[in-house]
DNA sequence: AATGCAAGCAAGTAGCCACTTGCTTGCTAA
DNA sequence: TTAGCAAGCAAGTGGCTACTTGCTTGCATT
C-alpha cells in the first residue's frame, strides 16, 4: 500500500508544522497529491488519522547500550549520538506535541517515549557500571541520567532555534557534554 | 488601567492553553470577562494583542549571579533555583511558543529569552571563578553552561508531563544537578 | 466482455473564524 | 446639564473548517 503511507507521512509533516488545528485535512490532502476524500474513505475523520499519522512517525528502533561494557566511554558515545540524532529527527514533531500536551495528552505517547525509555536504559547501564566499581559509590545515578537525559534532549530540541547557543555539530557537542559527564561520574575504564 | 491588563492576562492564559490558532477572540473575550469588540477597539487585531500579551507574559527580572563570589556552591543554589522557577511557571508558555516556533518565529522573542540570558550569565560566573582558580582549567565552560542550562530547562518544562523521571520536588533535583556539576568542573571553595 | 473496487470530481452542509457596522448605555468632566 | 468617551449589544460578512452525497473514471480480476 504505497498510498496508504504516502498520506501518514504528509499528515505527519503537517502536523509537525503546524499543529492539530492547522492540519486540515486540505492542506493534508495536498501534501499527499490525494484527493481530500480519500483521507476519509481511509481512516474515517482527521483525528484518527492524526492519530496513526503521529504514532507512526515516532515508533522507532531503539539503540541498546550493551550489558558487557568493554569501552563505556566509547559506547556511551555512540548510544547517545544516536538518540540525540533521533530526537533531533523528531525535533518538529515533539515541540509541536509538547505545546499541544495540555490540550491533547493521548496524542503523543510521552510515557514511552523516546527519552524516557533511552533514560531507563542509560540507568541500568550506569548501575551496571557502579557495580563494577568504574562509578564512583556516591553517586546518585537517577539525577546524574535525568541530567544527561536532559542534556541531549534540550540540545536536540533547541539547536536550530537558537544557534548561538549550539555553535558546535551535534558530535562535538556531544563529545564535550560526555567529557563532563565522565568526570562528574568519576567514570574508569575498566582495567581487563 | 485594569481592563487592558484583565485582557492581556487573558490572552497569554488561553494562547498558553491552546496556541495561536486555538486562542480565538471569543475565548480570550470570555476569559477576560469583556465584550468580544473591546479587543478590537484596545488592540487592532488578534495577532497585535497575542503579540502584546506574550511579550508581556515573558518579560521577567533576572536573577543575577554576585560579581565577587564568596559561597560558589550555595549562590549557584540560589541562582538555579530562581531561574528553574522563572522557566517552570512559563512551562506552558514556553511549550506552546516553542512548538509553533516554525510558523511563527517572531511571536516570541527566543534570542533574549530567560534561558539564554541566564546561560550567558552562567558562563560570565563560571569564567570567573576559573581565572581564580578554582574550576579547573581545562574545562570547557561553554559546554559546561549549555549542559547545566540544558538540564534546568528539560526538567521545568518536562516535570510536569513526565512524573515517573521527576519524582523529587524542584529543591532537591536542583541540588543534586549541582552535585553533579560542581564534580564535572572540580569546583573548589574560596580559602579566604 | 463483465464485475467490482479504489480513487477522483463537483457540490453542498452546518459551524466556527476574525472582523465590521450601527446603535445604546453609563460614567465623568466641564 | 451637557458633551464626550469607553464599553456593551445585535446582527452580519466572507472565508475556512470537517465531513457528506451522488456520480464518474480507470484498472484488475474473472
Amino acid at each position: 500500500m504505497e498510498l496508504r503511507d504516502r498520506i501518514l507521512e504528509a499528515a505527519a509533516q503537517v502536523y509537525s508544522e503546524t499543529g492539530f488545528r492547522g492540519a486540515t485535512t486540505r492542506r493534508i490532502a495536498e501534501r499527499a497529491h490525494v484527493n481530500e476524500i480519500t483521507l476519509f474513505r481511509h481512516f474515517g475523520s482527521k483525528t484518527r488519522l492524526l492519530h496513526e499519522a503521529i504514532q507512526c512517525a515516532s515508533s522507532s528502533t531503539p539503540c541498546i547500550l550493551p550489558a558487557q561494557s568493554a569501552n563505556p566511554r566509547a559506547e556511551l558515545r555512540i548510544w547517545a549520538l544516536a538518540n540525540h540524532r533521533e530526537m533531533f529527527e523528531r525535533r518538529f514533531l515533539i515541540r509541536t506535541a509538547m505545546g499541544e500536551m495540555e490540550e491533547r495528552p493521548d496524542i503523543f505517547p510521552m510515557d514511552r517515549s523516546q527519552a524516557v525509555c533511552a533514560g531507563l536504559e542509560l540507568k541500568a547501564y550506569l548501575e551496571r557500571l557502579q557495580t563494577e566499581h568504574l562509578i564512583a559509590a556516591e553517586i546518585d545515578l537517577r539525577a546524574a541520567t535525568t541530567m544527561f537525559m536532559g542534556t541531549l534532549f534540550a540540545d536536540a530540541i533547541s539547536r536550530d532555534i537558537l544557534p548561538s547557543m549550539y555553535p558546535d555539530p551535534p558530535e562535538i557537542s556531544v563529545d564535550q557534554y560526555l567529557d563532563l559527564f565522565a568526570r562528574a561520574l568519576a567514570l574508569k575504564e575498566p582495567s581487563s
